[in-house]
DNA sequence: AGCACA
């Protein structure tokens, strides 16, 4: 037993080797793109630089997204800690993506522009004849150049267009103040902030000096506390997952 | 289910 046994449980299980672009799938549907990918970015951040997040409207390409990170490291852990995250009601499905984002090829210098790609209406009559004496890989992109990179998340839109289905163990009096237990105890009021401040109608997070490990986050009304609660509901700050119910009144 | 880079 040497105890070297976590890298057999990662993303080698269907056969895709670590990628620093995580492939994530069984997503809502119903949630609109730029909510999703703020949604997504949110929640990843955690684990690393975040240098781009993609998903598409397209009927192949619902549903799923992709997730750039800086290093393979993030995207490994990432991987696992997420795997089956309760996310817009939906366990997310996580793998590696099968190929390099153009990203990252951009910026190692092996992007090759494709040429057809968008277009798949196009009769398949010829498929040989690559041309592959075009020189294109010497693009001349700079290292650090990330053109796509997150910028800071506005928050000013609606993340949620889904109703608010609760997974509520029983008896319990909705609030527009949530209750938080469960965080790890250097968990400041900021950081939480990041989390619970994305969605609609969050005024603020109180915390309690002579309490650590819980705190109080407050929304304008009981749906969107109701909201918030089911995105972050069992998310990780750190290592445990967080308790999120509604404040007694 | 579905692996792209609008």
């Amino acid at each position: 037993m040497s105890g070297e046994a976590a890298a057999g449980g990662g993303g080698e299980a269907n056969g895709v080797q670590p990628n620093v672009t995580i492939y994530i799938n069984n997503l809502n549907e119903k949630i609109k793109l730029e909510a999703l990918k703020k949604s997504l970015n949110a929640v990843f951040s955690q684990f690393g630089k975040i240098i781009e997040v993609l998903a598409f409207k397209t009927l192949k390409h619902k549903g799923q997204a992709w997730v750039v990170f800086e290093d393979v490291a993030s995207a490994t852990e990432a991987l696992k800690r997420m795997q089956d995250f309760p996310f817009y009601d939906k366990p997310m499905k996580i793998q590696y993506a099968k190929t390099k984002s153009d990203v990252i090829a951009k910026a190692d210098g092996t992007f090759v522009p494709r040429e057809k790609r968008k277009r798949n209406d196009e009769k398949p009559e010829k498929k040989q004849k690559r041309e592959q004496h075009h020189d294109v890989n010497q693009a001349g992109v700079g290292m650090h150049a990330y053109p796509g990179a997150y910028g800071a998340p506005p928050l000013s839109q609606l993340p949620f267009g889904a109703g608010p289905k609760v997974m509520m163990p029983e008896i319990i009096v909705p609030n527009n103040i949530l209750f938080v237990q469960e965080l790890p105890h250097d968990a400041t009021a900021l950081m939480l902030q990041m989390f619970f401040c994305q969605y609609p109608g969050f005024k603020e997070v109180r915390m309690i000096e002579a309490k650590p490990g819980i705190a109080f986050v407050e929304y304008g009304d009981e749906g969107q506390a109701t909201a918030a609660m089911n995105l972050l509901q069992g998310f990780k700050i750190k290592e445990n997952p967080m308790r999120i119910t509604y404040a007694k009144k």
